[in-house]
DNA sequence: GTATATGCAAAATCTTTGCACCGCC
DNA sequence: GGCGGTGCAAAGATTTTGCATATAC
């Protein structure tokens, strides 16, 4: 079900890629990260390993993962963050914890069961996210310490 | 049903905010638009009425407008986008055109429906939003000039 | 009259771009 | 060896902040 940091280095190379040892270190994060990423949390978590790392290299392999769909991108009230795209084929929607960011999938879709839309108009896409406390967080947040 | 610039003017009164002739055609503008706006599109509209009107005036107004739940927060990828709230008082999602940012309605609420959800997850709000092109840009495409 | 709103300037973010050098294939 | 990737610096874009002045109440 998971994917790993191979799969996801596999299709970078599919798609004419060159896998450096950066982008083997994005991959490895984002297949053992459920959380979504902000690139300001990618840039600090690969700056400790790569001194000298600019912000701009990661920005770019953010954006050309995203672009290959290798990455999901999120656009929130904070900020962008990316995770691994869903290694599951079927079509589904998330759940987001708004502490900790982690991810979790639904596979209902609402679309299905939506009418009434208005005349002539053509749907090309839909957004569906459930906000709320993961078990920890939410754990965490009802006994502060 | 459609929200008026006085209703608009009357929310921001009673919630302590003085009324000045640029919130005045704020909420005109908003009033009789359909469309969600881009803050940069807010400016430039001002800004032909308001010679030297600065940007964080504007920022400033939105954000108030937001926050006092006068006007609704659409956070897209190509940038965030306001439009006044919905008066209508139950729930609802939204239906927006790629093209025109023009916005309507769904009532149906993919929440009920939903199971499945993480062992002791706490829902705290969720995003339903379709996205597609409204009749108008849908004909003008596939009809290019 | 007083507290709030505005305009101006500047700063803080976040993100992108151009270019020379380095490294994957 | 050649093309793509990276680091550096700088520019853009967007949004926020501080303060003096103007204005609604």
């Amino acid at each position: 079900m998971k994917v790993t940091a191979e799969e996801i280095i596999q299709e970078m190379v599919k798609q004419g890629m060159r896998i450096t040892d950066q982008r083997k270190t994005l991959a490895g994060l984002f297949a053992e990260e459920g959380s979504a990423l902000t690139p300001k949390a990618v840039y600090e978590y690969m700056g400790r390993l790569y001194p000298g790392l600019s912000f701009d290299t990661v920005y770019r392999n953010l954006r050309l993962m995203h672009e290959m769909g290798v990455l999901e991108q999120f656009v929130l009230e904070d900020g962008i963050k990316f995770r691994v795209s869903c290694g599951e084929n079927h079509h589904h929607h998330h759940i987001i914890c708004m502490n900790c960011d982690k991810t979790y999938s639904v596979t209902y879709c609402p679309m299905d069961a939506v009418s009434g839309l208005p005349e002539g108009f053509q749907v090309v896409k839909h957004k569906f996210e459930i906000y709320g406390l993961c078990e920890d967080c939410a754990a965490r947040r009802d006994t502060p310490s």
